[in-house]
Formats: C-alpha cells, sequence, structure tokens
DNA sequence: TGCATTGTTGACACCGGTATCATTCAGCCT
DNA sequence: AGGCTGAATGATACCGGTGTCAACAATGCA
C-alpha cells in the first residue's frame, strides 16, 4: 500500500470536520494506529507514519478534542477564575497563560466572578464540576479565601493560586519578595530625602500586602527622625482617595511629602487628591504605586511603580498546573523580580 | 507567587463524578429516562421525574459536558477572540459574555491574540476548528478584518462581531449611532465656546472611528468660524501622544482649545502631553475621550468621554450568538445609547 | 532450526451522554 | 373482545477518540 491513494480534496458529500476514521480510510490503516500519530507515540513505523501525518493534513484532520476528552478522562481546558479586582492586569495575565495553553494543546476557559468572600468556594466548586475542567487559576483576592484549597482538592481539582507568597493550602509556586519590593520602595523615597511619609495599605487579609508593609516599615524604621502615617486600603480607587485625603489632611505629625499606595489604581486616586489639593507631584509630593500596570504609565505624571510581570508568572503558573495535570515534575517556583521604576511621580523631597 | 494545592489522598470509595448510569441505577429507571429528566423532555411522568431528580440531589450529580458534547455534537463553548488593544475593557466585555453564558449552559473559551491583519484570519480559524467552539465572538479590531467572517462561515462557525457599526460578512447584531455621538462631542465642545479643535482620529479602517469622525465634522461644520486639525490615530497611547504633540505644535491655523480623542487611551496621552506643555486642562485646553473606560476616571483630570456600556453590549451579542446556535430567533438588534458623560477635562474655552 | 524478544499493527471495549426505534401498557372505540 | 392510540419507558446504536491486549512479522540468540 502506497500513499498514492490519499485523496487530496475532501469528500464534498461529508458533513462536518473529518474523522480519525476519514483518515484511517485514506491512509489504509487503522484509526489505533492513527491515534497513535496523533499522540506521538514512538511506536509507528517511519513511513507509516508518514502516511498518515500526509493524510492528516491533506484531509486538514483536527481530533476532536471532546471526543478524545471523553475518552481520556481529561477535558484540556484550565479554568481561570478571578474576580473584577483584577480588570487592569487581567489582559497580560490571561496572555501569559494563553501562551503557555496554546503550545500544551490547553484551551483556557474563564469565569469571571464577582463574589469574594466564602460565597467564592462554593461559586468556584460549581464552576469547577459544572466545566470538568483539568485545573483551575485561581487570582487574588480570591485565591487567598480561607478553605478555598481544601474545597478544590475535595472535587480533586489541581489548582494554582496565583499569589506571591505562601497560600495556605497552596504549594509554593512563585514567590516574590514582597518584603524586599516594600524596602526597595521605602529606600527610594528616604534617598530623595523624604522624611514624612504616608502608606496606604492594601487588603489587610492578603498576606502580600502585609509583607510589603512589613518591609516598608522596617526600611523606614532604620531611618531615624521619619515620621510614618498608614491608612487602610483595599485596592480600590475609592479607597485611595479616602486614603490620599486622610493622609494629607491630618496635621499630625506633619503632613507626608511621599506617600506609597499598594497599588497603582489606589496610587492613581492619590494623584488626583494631590491635584484637588493643589500639591504638584512630585514637587510637593512624592507617590509610588505597586503592580506597574497599564495605569501607571498612563496617568499624568507617570507613576514611579513596582513592576510585576503578571504575564510571566501566569505563564509559570500554568507549566506548573499543567505537569501536575500531566504527572510531571513541576518546575522550580518561580521567583519573579519585583523591581521599581522610578517615573515622573517621585521626586526630591520638597525644601 | 503562585501557590498549587497540595494533594491529598484521593477518596478510595469514589472513583470520580457520578455518572448518568449511578442516577438511573438509583433512581430504578433506565439511563435514558434519566436523560430525558436533564433534557426536560416533556414526556416523562411526574412522579418518575421527582424520583430521579432526587437521586440527581443525592448523588450531586452533574451531567458530563464532555459526553454530552460528544453525542450532540455541540461543545458548549463559546470562544472569545481579542487582541491587546481590548486590555483596558476586556474584563467588562468578559463579565458581560460570562453572565450569559453561565445562565445559557455555556462556557466560555479566551483566545487572547497577538495578530491584527489578515494573519488574523486564520489564527481564528485554526482556534474555531482546534477548540470546536459552537460559536465565536471577535472584538474589534480583529473584527473588521476583511474576509473573516467568510472564512469563519466557510468552516461552519456562527460568530458574532462586537462592533458598533454594521461589519461586512456579519449580520447586525449591535448598531450604535457613532456618528451621532460624535456630533454630541463637537456640540459639547462648541457649546463651551472652542472654536479652535483638534482631533485625533481612531484607525481609519474601523468603520465605527470613521462614522464618529463624520459625526464630529458635520457637526463642526455647522459652526461657522471654527478650525479644525487632525491627525491620524490607532487606539494606542504612543499614537496619543504623536497626535497631542502634532496638534499642538502647529500654530496654523491655531492652536486648539480643546482636543478629542478617539478613545480613552489616546486621550490620557492628550492630559500627559499637555501638562509637559504646561497646559493646564480644563483651563487651557479641554480633552475629550471615548468609551467611558476604567481609564477615564482614574486620570487626572477624570475625563469627560462618551461611555458605552461594553457589558451589555458583549451580553447582547452574546445572547444573539447563542440564538443563532441553537436555532432560535436572534433577538433584535440591540442599540447600546452613547452617552457623553462630562467630567473634569472640559470646561469653558480659554479668554 | 527453534524460540524468545522487539517492533508494529489491529480488533474491540469503553468513556458518558443522546437519538432512534421498539416495547409495554392503559384507556378508548367499535 | 379485539384493535387502535398515545404516553411512558427501555434496548441499543452512536458520537470520535483512547486503552488494553492479542496477533503477527522481523530480529537476535542459543
Amino acid at each position: 500500500m502506497t500513499a498514492a491513494n490519499v485523496p487530496s480534496q475532501p469528500d464534498p458529500a461529508r458533513q462536518g470536520e473529518p474523522t480519525i476514521e476519514d483518515v484511517a480510510a485514506a491512509a489504509g490503516v487503522s484509526i489505533r494506529t492513527v491515534s497513535r500519530v496523533l499522540n506521538k507515540s514512538p511506536k509507528v513505523n517511519a513511513q507509516t507514519r508518514e502516511r498518515i501525518e500526509a493524510a492528516i493534513a491533506a484531509l486538514r484532520f483536527r481530533p476532536s478534542l471532546r471526543a478524545r476528552a471523553l475518552a481520556m478522562r481529561r477535558s484540556f481546558l484550565i479554568g481561570l477564575i478571578h474576580n473584577d479586582r483584577n480588570a487592569l492586569v487581567l489582559d497580560s495575565i490571561q496572555r501569559g497563560i494563553v501562551s503557555v495553553t496554546a503550545a500544551q494543546g490547553y484551551e483556557l476557559i474563564v469565569h469571571s466572578t464577582p463574589p469574594e468572600g466564602a460565597e467564592a468556594i462554593a461559586d468556584a466548586v460549581a464552576f469547577a464540576s459544572r466545566s470538568r475542567v483539568d485545573g483551575l487559576i485561581v487570582l487574588p483576592p480570591i485565591s487567598g479565601v480561607d478553605g478555598l484549597a481544601a474545597a478544590l482538592d475535595a472535587v480533586q481539582v489541581p489548582a494554582v493560586a496565583v499569589s506571591s507568597v505562601p497560600l495556605d493550602g497552596f504549594a509554593g509556586v512563585i514567590s516574590s519578595d514582597e518584603r524586599a519590593a516594600g524596602a526597595q520602595v521605602a529606600r527610594h523615597l528616604l534617598d530623595l530625602g523624604h522624611r514624612a511619609i504616608g502608606l496606604i495599605n492594601g487588603p489587610a487579609d492578603m498576606a502580600s500586602a502585609r509583607e510589603r508593609r512589613a518591609g516598608f516599615l522596617a526600611e523606614i524604621a532604620q531611618a531615624p527622625g521619619v515620621t510614618l502615617a498608614e491608612t487602610p486600603g483595599d485596592y480600590t480607587f475609592a479607597a485611595g482617595i479616602a486614603g490620599a485625603q486622610a493622609l494629607l489632611a491630618a496635621p499630625t505629625p506633619a503632613p507626608p511629602t511621599a506617600i506609597f499606595a499598594a497599588n497603582d489604581i489606589m496610587a492613581a486616586a492619590v494623584l488626583k487628591v494631590a491635584a484637588a489639593r493643589g500639591l504638584a507631584v512630585p514637587a510637593q509630593l512624592s507617590v509610588v504605586g505597586f503592580d506597574g500596570s497599564l495605569l501607571a504609565q498612563m496617568v499624568t505624571p507617570a507613576l514611579t511603580s513596582v513592576a510585576r510581570p503578571f504575564g510571566a508568572i501566569a505563564a509559570a503558573a500554568t507549566r506548573h498546573l499543567i505537569a501536575r495535570i500531566e504527572g510531571g515534575t513541576p518546575p522550580p517556583p518561580f521567583h519573579p523580580e519585583l523591581t521599581l521604576a522610578p517615573a515622573e511621580s517621585t521626586g526630591p523631597a520638597p525644601r
């Protein structure tokens, strides 16, 4: 049997996509052998393989993901659970994920959800069992919900939580030195001569935000004569407004000449409050954000911010997840650098 | 920054999810009858139905999407194709889509892709046939690529293009009066007394941008003695910078006192250029954006912009798509209002 | 030459649902 | 009573792949 009889045109009478059976018939082999070629099994004769590959190409055959899913009891789908706190970086994250999934034969299925608290667990579990994804990627703040890991574990869905610090129940896959990043920001401001500094925190229940704060405070504590005021925040623009107003209005100990906001959104809010109070940035007030998001570059002045490589982080998380799904050895933990990128919003302390 | 949940020993008693067979056994009926209940077939005795529903609840049975997909030759998956031009509004759009898909038993697969031109067609077709989605939602600017509709049609994938104007080959699903919106912006600026006006256009190959421009120009033309200067743009920040510089540097006919940028990103860039040139906004220069995105609210001053209800638009497109997939009658075209939301970036013309 | 080994390949069951068609049974009509 | 009708239900093929295991040829070795 030669490859001569491989049809070059799909049978016009056929409805829908060609199946593995069509390929087998065209190549003169059994479907099982075609399946082996599809799965890159080594135990196929080189010539046979070529013939089959020719038939596949000629028929423009693409294996049905759903048939394969049913047979293998795997869906080749990876789920992403996120809520609206991720709006600004969602695109970067999804691109990072898709760059990996596409290369590995998986698809990404997204679940945009409002809930944040315990409700998030039920929501995640429902999604996981409904969609039958092979694995789940969970973004903060949902990934920080207590008991989420256990719940997903109970329904046997491998999951990775995107979080820069170890989370209870989740194995460490990525870890950034948030503490050092916080210290880096403090050092930057101190070096510029600031001695009255304000801090708008991230959510207190997020470990990464706590770490960042700890590093920031520790560095500041080492500098003599620096006064620090801080306010709570939850990463929203409104919280940034409120925090900035509180910091700038309070005369005790002294109005800050620099404010570090725990993310870019809140930092953008600081810019707005500063403008409203007639404070020039950075001449009279320096502002630092965090994340290095699109927003940081688009506001005026551009925010000095700590860049976080969301795409690379998401890609690393995805690789880890897929390795676990396929029973391979997960890649070593990824340690993305958090680097301060000075821009236009920070400058020497006034006077 | 990621973590994976720690696997625990699988429940030895429970191998995977319960199947329709388990339910049938528990209820003492055949699987076919269970299937009928699942599909809400009317020809099932009320008592039988109750018994089966009880069994389903007791076993926490959820039908396997992939088995159903294989049998029905439908995947219950909807694909979203977009590129990085959509970063700022992606979250809103996805939420809009998911709000509909979730209610109708579909899931959303996203395909983040770089290509923009003709390459996008091949990419989209490859994605569609690989993932075997039931339908496709395509965002601009990809949705505007010539021949895309035909290509998707050839592979029998229903698709809707999210676009505010009719696109060749796509059924009209959504239509906003971009022309009126453009006129609205012009009117706003004219009413404020501006007589030297700049325009930074959107991509010339996007019909919506052309319409918007036409409306804007037409309205301006009706006002006597108004000078207009325009520059091309492609919705990127860099284009906004370049456009603003060109408009503000050119002394002929007169430096504009107001600039309309075709999207918020470029408008934010105008703010930056204005600041660099020492122009106060809105005292010396008014700026108008378009889209009403997150960015518009977060920059300082907040951008006067034309709000576009992305979530509702995406939801409408999704409803239309699902109706087509299921052979129902699609809902009537959605006509989202484009309303100018005056904010802080526009004010009376100087002098 | 005989036999174990390795490399290729195919037959067939199976994944978990749905579709088609047959079957059963009660009620109704003549 | 017999036949017809329609509602409820079941038996079984089927969707398009993969897994298991057996069959078979070619090769290596005693």
